[in-house]
DNA sequence: CGGGGTCTGTGCGATACCGCACATATTCAT
DNA sequence: ATGAATATGTGCGGTATCGCACAGACCCCG
């Protein structure tokens, strides 16, 4: 049996070799990460790098008036804080808990020391970093040209591929929020999607019916990125 | 008087110091860059890195159904080609020539060697990618929440930062395409404008007369890109 | 100098989403 | 049990943009 809190959880760390584990996971803290805990606020310094492995992350945009948009999901297939070892030190965007569970974080400075080791977890962050790149251009283009609804099955299939069950606890207000719409217009949405069998919800849970059909409603974008996360980062442990 | 044909118009180039500068610049090749130039097309490998000097480059997305929405713009500050050195060696959109003139190139693997000296030359390419991702991620959240006219004039200012003049060569038409609107929209917002006195445009070219009037008539999001890109890449030769 | 291509302007109905108001339903605390 | 807080449903007018059709203006070229 798996521990259920093994740091393997996380694609990223599972992927690294036993010389790079040994040193990372001595390192490594499990954290609690509610719903609503905020990672990271807009320009502020950041002391850790997370790295998921139940919890979910949401990147947030709030602009001056305080409305916000969703610029991507990070879940255990990553890792929150790239703009560490990018160089940037701090990011326009809030990072936010969007599906309560855990992660292991890492001190800044190691996962630098680590990064500048110019070795295998060099080499997976700047691939994730290219993922991360995708996922945002595509939410771009989706926020251009996609319906609601179109937005609201994609939203729901990168949360779900991120996530054990086919539950989501989430209330319509937020993902609202990460839409950057109005909530009226996500309980049309959902309705919508429950009416066709595809999903129930019920006060603030999700649960997936028809995954496939999900995929048929979503527009290309869901596909267009998980068949660039899958070629940049494919799951294998290191044996 | 500086050589109109000089690497270091390019504000990356112009960065490195002397000896990474005569490594480099010995392999660069000076291409000329026509409007619709297309660089990389989605899903294809590169073999080039481009350095643009007095052109500007877009990064668009090409849905199926032939819509388009740019992703992001490249000019003078910056390189296009950032996969190359991420690891993933291609993405999936195309890249664009908006602006004609010219850039500097360099082969891939030459990039991808200067880069794992993990030296001046990685740390600038990785600063630059991360404010790539800020314009993405600013992209998306102006294509949520603005007007077409506060696109408009983002889209202007974003352009004008990156080409010596005060004109821009483009018809409403491709700006539209840029945008991922109708023409007739391009067409309503820059009648505004130029109503407003902030613009003259005639024929597929644009005289910005008033940048400051521009600017406060932009959304946030020029004001955000900006400034990260002045703090992640403040512009400074090396002596 | 005339004609064909290109670029821009305008009008009009359709539509997706917004903002707001308010009704209903479920959960929770006391 | 009861009231408060939370979550969802619904209706309605307003607006930005779309899709389409077509007119006018400008430019280049023969």
């Amino acid at each position: 049996m798996p521990n259920p809190h093994d740091p393997r959880q996380n694609h990223l760390l599972a992927a690294l070799p036993a010389e790079e584990a040994a040193r990372i996971f001595a390192n490594l803290e499990l954290v609690p990460m509610p719903l609503g805990y905020v990672l990271y606020e807009s320009g502020v310094q950041m002391r850790h790098v997370y790295f998921p492995t139940t919890s979910i992350v949401s990147l947030l945009y709030v602009m001056e008036d305080g409305a916000s948009a969703e610029i991507a999901i990070v879940g255990n297939e990553g890792i929150v804080g790239v703009s560490l070892f990018m160089g940037g030190e701090t990011t326009p965007s809030r990072a936010i808990v969007q599906s309560a569970g855990h992660a292991y974080r890492l001190k800044g400075q190691q996962l630098k020391d680590e990064f500048y080791r110019a070795g295998p977890m060099q080499r997976l962050l700047l691939r994730y970093t290219q993922a991360l790149l995708t996922q945002m251009a595509q939410t771009a283009v989706c926020n251009r040209h996609h319906t609601l609804e179109q937005q609201f099955c994609r939203w729901l299939l990168l949360s779900l591929d991120r996530l054990p069950s086919n539950d989501l606890i989430m209330t319509q207000e937020l993902i609202a929020n990460m839409l950057g719409v109005r909530r009226e217009g996500v309980t049309e949405a959902a309705g919508k999607v429950q009416k066709a069998g595809l999903i129930t919800y019920h006060r603030g849970r999700i649960s997936v019916i028809d995954r496939t059909g999900l995929e048929a409603r979503a527009c290309e974008c869901y596909a267009v990125v998980k068949k660039e996360f899958d070629r940049l980062l494919p799951y294998e442990t290191a044996s």
